[in-house]
RNA sequence: GCCCCCAUCGUCUAGUGGCCUAGGACGUCGCCCUUUCAAGGCGGUAGCACGGGUUCGAAUCCCGUUGGGGGCACCA
């Protein structure tokens, strides 16, 4: 079994993508089969190398592994498309020279002007055979008039059924799969061509393809026929299986400019590969019936594309953050301390090279997160208070605003007094502040350590109190009491 | 316009003729726990698009309707 995953690089990866891929990896690593990596940039308007780049630091960071691809190379290198060119004018040659192309003249204008009458007369619109049997003076004719050609895939005229592997049978009757451009005017192959040629080069054996591609496979299957009658491949045709629709909002197909779409956005919030995966293969599939947390290795093992949807799927960010706030969940201390790394650094609270010491305090901090955390960049909010430099913290305007008034003094006054000489530890700390406030002053928990909440850590929801204080330590806690002590009293 | 695909709670799904007075999850609502926020616990909410068949029996099979999506490129 070869499996392949073949996109072209035009803009950000989206999730719609990472979805494919998933299922196709998924499937081949299930099936103990190849995956195969391939790059489609034949379109040099719209590929980019940037893009190119990001696809594949995507699929790294998703946990991928290519059997041949860019990077790793394989028997049927190179794996992209654009250093491929020589190889489709040779299969584009013969394909005409066989009679299974043919030179098409017809201008842009001359195609769209027929399709609307095709249309207004009620009749299927695609493209009307017109030059399928130029005589040679005829072809000799469009040439002196300086008109381009490009090559053009001739349809066998018969019916063509084939079985999907997620729909079941399909039937597509020849007069609505008309013949098809396979090479423009300028000599570039296009996408119908090139990607069944390098499927059947590469002996692909499985498609699983987006929906959009499902009236298309008709015409592929009959270049494969095509390929094999003039020697081109192993002469095998691919099974082929279309997923269903990643939507967005609304009802319509996520697309790569939605930026609910974009994988880097997720990337960037702090989405974790585990979790996104996850919530991404609940997406036209499911493991069981009573369970939609699991690992990548738990799919794998159950993937069978017998039981993907036929029907679309819409995302739903609550649901992915769920699953994802699951998977961080599960994440072992030290490995979780350490993806928060980059997301501090990135907000300036770490720097490049942490100290031991620093390190040391997130790993004390980090278990206080764990679970109140959806995405990791919310580290940022969270843990922001125990990182800054002394000099450079704040409080959130409107929390201290509405906590940190007059009728706080006292609870602030007597926190400190407390305090100064306690033994500096999370238990004896909440202790003393208990009989100071709660005992002492008669306040209710809730109230009693808000205004402390505010004081110390900046905002009025905060990891646990009386652990970030011990974190925290001694002297910068009590100067930040005493400073919101000035604040409550104006 | 022509062709194709799809149709179970708001969303993702389980369901392949009797186990379905349709199960789970997310969301949402209520309660409990509680130093905030989460997490956790308990409970509630809500669905087989419609109409015909087939069958002793249909969410499940067939036909039609409606609705949604896609294709009909010198894009992929």
């Amino acid at each position: 079994m070869r499996v392949r995953f073949c996109p072209s690089p035009t803009g950000n990866p989206h999730v719609g993508l990472v979805r494919t891929a998933l299922f196709n990896w998924a499937f081949a690593r299930h099936n103990g089969g190849t995956f195969v990596f391939r790059i489609e940039d034949t379109d040099a308007a719209r590929d980019s190398e940037e893009s190119y780049e990001q696809l594949l630091d995507a699929l790294k960071w998703l946990g991928f592994t290519w059997d041949e691809g860019p990077e790793v190379g394989g028997p049927h290198a190179p794996y992209r498309q654009s250093q491929r060119m020589d190889v489709y004018a040779d299969v584009a040659k013969r394909l005409h020279e066989a009679g299974h192309a043919y030179e098409c003249f017809c201008t842009t204008e001359e195609l769209e002007e027929r399709r609307e009458a095709a249309r207004a007369a009620g009749k299927p619109s695609g493209y009307d055979g017109h030059c399928r049997d130029l005589g040679a003076e005829q072809v000799a004719a469009y040439r002196s008039e300086g008109r381009d050609a490009i090559l053009r895939f001739r349809m066998p005229d018969r019916t063509i059924t084939f079985t999907d592997l997620v729909r079941g049978e399909l039937t597509f009757e020849p007069e609505h799969v008309p013949d098809y451009g396979i090479v423009r005017a300028n000599g570039k192959p296009l996408y119908t061509l090139v990607n069944p040629v390098d499927d059947a080069l590469m002996e692909i054996t499985h498609v699983l393809r987006g929906e959009d591609l499902l009236s298309s496979t008709p015409r592929q299957i009959a270049l494969y026929e095509a390929l094999a009658d003039i020697g081109v491949g192993n002469g095998t045709t691919p099974r082929f299986g279309h997923l269903p629709y990643v939507m967005g909002e609304g009802n319509k197909k996520l697309s790569k400019r939605d930026p609910q779409s974009s994988l880097n956005l997720y990337r960037e919030r702090g989405f974790i590969p585990e979790g996104l995966l996850n919530y991404l293969s609940l997406l036209g599939w499911s493991l069981a019936a009573d369970r939609d947390y699991f690992s990548v290795e738990e799919m794998v093992a159950a993937f069978d594309i017998k039981d993907v949807n036929a029907n679309p799927a819409r995302f739903d960010l609550k649901k992915c953050e769920a699953v994802n706030a699951d998977h961080v969940r599960a994440l072992a201390p030290e490995d979780f301390r350490d993806r928060l790394v980059p997301f501090l650094q990135k907000a300036g609270l770490l720097p490049d090279e942490p100290t031991a010491a620093q390190l040391e305090l997130l790993g004390k901090a980090a278990p206080l997160t764990q679970e109140r955390m959806v995405v990791l960049g919310e580290v940022v909010g969270m843990l922001g208070f125990l990182f800054v430099a002394p000099e450079d913290f704040t409080r959130d305007e409107a929390d201290a605003a509405k906590v940190l008034t007059a009728d706080a003094a006292p609870v602030l006054e007597a926190s400190i007094g407390a305090l100064e000489t306690a033994e500096w530890a999370t238990d004896p700390i909440q202790a003393v502040l208990r009989e100071a406030l709660v005992d002492g002053l008669g306040i209710k928990p809730k109230n009693a350590f808000t205004p402390l909440r505010v004081a110390v850590t900046g905002r009025r929801v905060s990891p646990p109190l009386f652990e970030s204080m011990e974190l925290l330590g001694r002297d910068e806690t009590l100067a930040r009491l005493r400073s919101a002590l000035d604040v409550a009293r104006g």
